[in-house]
DNA sequence: CAAAATTGCTTTAAGCCTAAAATGATTTCC
DNA sequence: GGAAATCATTTTAGGCTTAAAGCAATTTTG
């Protein structure tokens, strides 16, 4: 019975419109599990970060952004980055500043841009937290085998090029 | 040159405590991937939902709770499921109950708990905004193969078992 | 039974986040 | 050269989120 009806379907999409709505229960419980995985995972991390280092997970996402690039990003490649919006960057650079762990300074060549480094205290402090954090993510997905890892690499991969896509289409 | 230092660090992690930091840069480069895809996700679907609907994802997804539970869950069950602190939700249901959505009711039996359920009009919504969200996720997933959904289905299992148990042992 | 602990929820304070509008600087294009 | 468009950032308004403290109601325990 299952197996006639599919056939039904297939042939409908294979010709026409179908009227039917099609069945996406599988993708929604992929998109659930990895909304909790993300949540739990996510949740972990930002829980130890409080308590060892009193420090914010979107503070150490930046702080992370600006230790891979020594000289620099303007305000908008975090933003991109980090997949935020660019009012929310203002408001966490400005906490950084006056933290004295960023350094902010307009560009020379083009007075809208902002250019954001780490400071000096704030690159110590970011990699004394990153090796600390590198041991948690590892715990985290301690029961993943180096094969599991890169089979959802590659599946996470086309999932994010399968997600751009769609997005782009409606953004173009 | 890597393959006999690889063999060094292989031999030491088989005897004894070692000295030299473990390499964890595949998981973190994964947990960043994992961080990507539900965050592109997320973003999009946020989106639509204010688009198409006015509504936010948290509040979709307190409504996505309760209309699985048609008699009605407290608020910690909802907490609990939606993996938010106690105060999030309180928040959310005031809102929701304001715009007519929830329906809220003290325990008979219990006079701590709250019970919430979906009105006539928030089930109506609900399934009106899930029925568009599920085509939305299918078109975002929808160069994976369902071979791809079924493993990443089986990895994420894994990950989130791997997960709970690495939480669950500061947590106890 | 009454003190102590727990449970369910709310409040508070601070910060995060978005979308949209506003501001100011730079380019583009007649 | 100057109007128009674009770009980088900030501001605004509203909502989300957390951790921690607080308040009742209930359960546990001596």
């Amino acid at each position: 019975m299952p197996a006639a009806s599919d056939c039904i379907k297939m042939l409908d999409s294979e010709t026409k419109a179908v009227e039917t709505p099609e069945d996406h229960a599988e993708e929604l419980r992929l998109w659930l599990r990895l909304l909790t995985c993300t949540t739990l995972i996510e949740g972990e991390v930002r829980g130890r970060l409080r308590q060892r280092f009193d420090v914010t997970l979107p503070r150490f996402d930046l702080m992370a952004q600006l230790d891979k690039a020594p000289d620099g990003m303007t305000l908008s490649d975090v933003s991109k980055r980090m997949m935020v919006s660019n009012g929310n960057v203002t408001g966490l650079v400005e906490r950084l500043v006056e933290s004295g762990h960023l350094d902010r300074r307009t560009s020379e060549t083009d007075r809208r841009v902002q250019v954001i480094r780490l400071t000096k205290l704030g690159r110590a402090e970011f990699r004394r937290m990153a090796a600390e954090h590198e041991t948690w993510i590892a715990a985290l997905f301690a029961d993943l085998t180096p094969k599991d890892v890169r089979e959802l690499m590659r599946l996470l991969a086309k999932t994010k090029a399968s997600a751009q896509k769609s997005a782009a289409r409606r953004r173009p």
